[in-house]
RNA sequence: GUGCCCGUAGCUCAACCGGAUAGAGCACCAGCCUUCUAAGCUGGGGGUUACAGGUUCGAUUCCUGUCGGGCACGCCA
């Protein structure tokens, strides 16, 4: 029997409930209707509260405002009954048919399945990673690029049209640092040595560029290398310089003097480099990108100069110390922010706002931000510019995802960024693998902190969650592999044989994943689709163990069979969601 | 010090934005492999939801205070 579009029994039931109040109480229509999943299986499949949430405005007993509802209720092809339970709950019970149906439903719609309008079209950019091009990926990047990646894929699953954006720092002083580190060790492969800076970068991906701009270019930046070593000495051991920061932008500048035209193209280098490390390493991690958005690219059209005039038009600028200052605390910041320094520079602050004036411009129905949850003193000044620039700041909103820590041993594994001994998100996935990554980092809430527990997401054993989903899918492949029929054949499934427990339980679990979806994707939180996986693969190695699918009945056999292979479709979807393969054998 | 987030079983975490008897996994105890993968299953004990008040039919959820933890408070990015 070819149904066209999938039942909604969740949605069918809040029609009924609307249609029967709009009869009792006409005077109270288009009150918001809301179902949820009783925890109780005695409480029916889905359970409104709407009787004892008008008792009060209307000054009624709930218990015979429900009774007044299901009384009114119109009748229904998959409703089995309606009762009145608790302080004035209404429950629905769903027609056994109904669900038993719904195997057909499942299996028909194929990787669709689980598929929602509910975001109409409308599109969405997701911005996140955005790390600085100034090192490896670590593992708090990680957990962001994880944490995005599976909410983009639930979102376009939820009907959004999702554009995934990389924002590149690629101006300001942090690559400036950068390209000088970088510098300063292939002097020092050209025979010009002298101590380091500290705060300068110091990991071995440094080293590594020099040594290949060296092999390359031969010693062609330290060509000038008497006046060179002289200068770099003299800041390097200047005893009247106040503040380390203040040596590097020291050093900085007499790069920049030193290799003249030459710094660009070391600039250049070192930057493409880290990008293409990044780009790298988050593609083999299953995250990718439509755009890489420079933020250099916003000084070179002029876009930065633009909002900072737009602000100043509307007269939310003012000098002070020789500064640039807008006016935030007009919009709820804290303090005014410094938009212009002394120096005449922009500061980050400045092609921020004129990179969320890009983004608006872009036209998106909504913005979306994926930040390090230490930003979060940031969003006031952001969102406030915004509103100053007549945007409407309702269409951005700002997902903090706090930050990971790893143990391994029962220890916390100490990171410090600087000193390059941080663990990097490729060590990460090196040690525990892409899909236990993937998976353990969006296991948690995202505005809470992640516990990451190296040895557990190492182990095959049945204590690690993404074995127990991936070996459900695995299990079921084999079963299928093992009847060796053809798919198609799996239609001819007799549903009314799917009598025992277990069996309706897993239907139940199919018929919430669309709900699932859109929950994850309204609550910005993908953590809901691993937790359902979870739940979904416990209930068939349960209903594995209790049941054999390959009988002699060939009625039963095939029934069975087509339920697991609904299971196993909606293994693999969910586990597509969130970037985790779904071996067919382990 | 000020602001934001958090505090739930021994541990790591859920709880569908106020719903019914707060749920999983790990750990612990007792069972299940001549049958489709035991990386699995079945059963058991374990809680004053940090604490004290308040709001109401109803609070882990909302409000106030206290205690404890994290983060942020640059003319850095």
């Amino acid at each position: 029997m070819v149904t066209t579009t999938l039942p909604d029994f969740k949605s069918h039931c809040i029609q009924l409930l609307d249609q029967a109040a709009r009869q009792v109480l006409p005077d109270e229509v288009g009150v918001q209707i809301e179902l949820l999943r009783p925890k109780l299986a005695d409480h029916g499949d889905y359970s409104s509260n709407l009787a004892m949430k008008l008792a009060r405005r209307l000054r009624r007993n709930p218990l015979e405002l429900a009774k007044a509802l299901i009384g009114a209720l119109p009748d229904s092809s998959c409703v089995e009954k309606a009762d009145v339970a608790g302080g004035g709950f209404i429950n629905f019970f769903l027609k056994k048919t109904a669900k038993q149906q719904f195997l057909h439903a499942v299996l028909q719609a194929g990787d669709s399945f689980g598929h929602s309008r509910l975001g109409a079209g409308k599109t969405i950019q997701i911005e996140f990673v955005s790390a600085n091009p100034t090192g490896p990926l670590h593992v708090g990047h990680g957990r962001g690029a994880a944490f995005g990646a599976s909410l983009a894929n639930i979102m376009t699953a939820a009907g959004y049209a999702v554009t995934r954006e990389f924002y590149v720092n690629d101006a300001g002083r942090q690559m400036d640092i950068l390209t000088l580190s970088t510098w300063l060790r292939y002097l020092d492969l050209c025979g010009l040595s002298f101590s380091f800076p500290a705060n300068a970068y110091r990991g071995q991906y440094v080293a590594d560029m020099a040594s290949e701009i060296y092999q390359a270019q031969g010693d062609r930046y330290a060509h000038r290398s008497d006046a060179t070593i002289r200068q770099l000495t003299e800041i390097s051991t200047s005893t009247t310089i106040d503040s380390e920061d203040e040596r590097l932008d020291r050093l900085i500048t007499a790069a920049k003097s030193i290799l003249d035209q030459d710094y660009a193209d070391l600039h250049n280098f070192v930057l493409t480099e880290q990008l293409a490390d990044c780009r790298n390493d988050l593609m083999e991690f299953g995250v990718e990108f439509e755009t890489w958005f420079s933020e250099q690219s916003l000084f070179d059209s002029g876009m930065v100069a633009r909002a900072v005039q737009l602000l100043d038009d509307k007269k939310l600028l003012y000098r002070q110390d020789g500064a640039l200052w807008f006016r935030s605390t007009d919009f709820g910041d804290e303090k005014d922010r410094v938009v212009q320094r002394e120096n005449g520079l922009y500061t980050y602050f400045a092609s921020d706002i004129a990179y969320h004036l890009s983004k608006y411009e872009r036209g998106f129905d909504y913005l979306l931000n994926i930040w390090g949850a230490d930003h979060h003193g940031y969003i006031p000044r952001v969102k406030g510019a915004i509103e100053a620039l007549s945007l409407d700041p309702g269409r951005l909103e700002i997902a903090l995802v706090q930050f990971a820590v790893l143990y391994r041993d029962g220890k916390k594994v100490s990171m410090s960024t600087r000193s390059g001994e941080f663990v990097t998100l490729r060590q990460l996935r090196q040690e525990v693998g892409n899909d236990a990554a993937r998976f353990f980092y969006v296991l948690r809430k995202s505005d809470q902190h992640l516990d990451f527990d190296l040895d557990l997401a190492k182990s095959q054993s049945n204590d690690n969650p993404v074995y127990y989903v991936q070996y459900a899918h695995a299990r079921i492949c084999s079963v299928l592999g093992q009847w060796g029929g053809a798919e198609d054949i799996l239609a001819r499934a007799e549903t009314e044989l799917l009598t025992d427990p277990a069996e309706l339980v897993l239907l139940q679990k199919m018929i919430d994943f669309t709900d699932t979806i859109e929950a994850a994707a309204k609550e910005r939180a993908p953590h809901l689709i691993a937790f359902f996986l979870r739940e979904l693969a416990g209930e068939f190695h349960s209903y594995y163990n209790s049941t054999r699918f390959l009988v002699e009945d060939e009625s039963l056999k095939i029934t069975r069979l087509a339920l697991i292979s609904a299971v196993r479709q909606i293994l693999s979807k969910g586990l597509t969601l969130l970037g985790v393969t779904a071996p067919r054998e382990m």
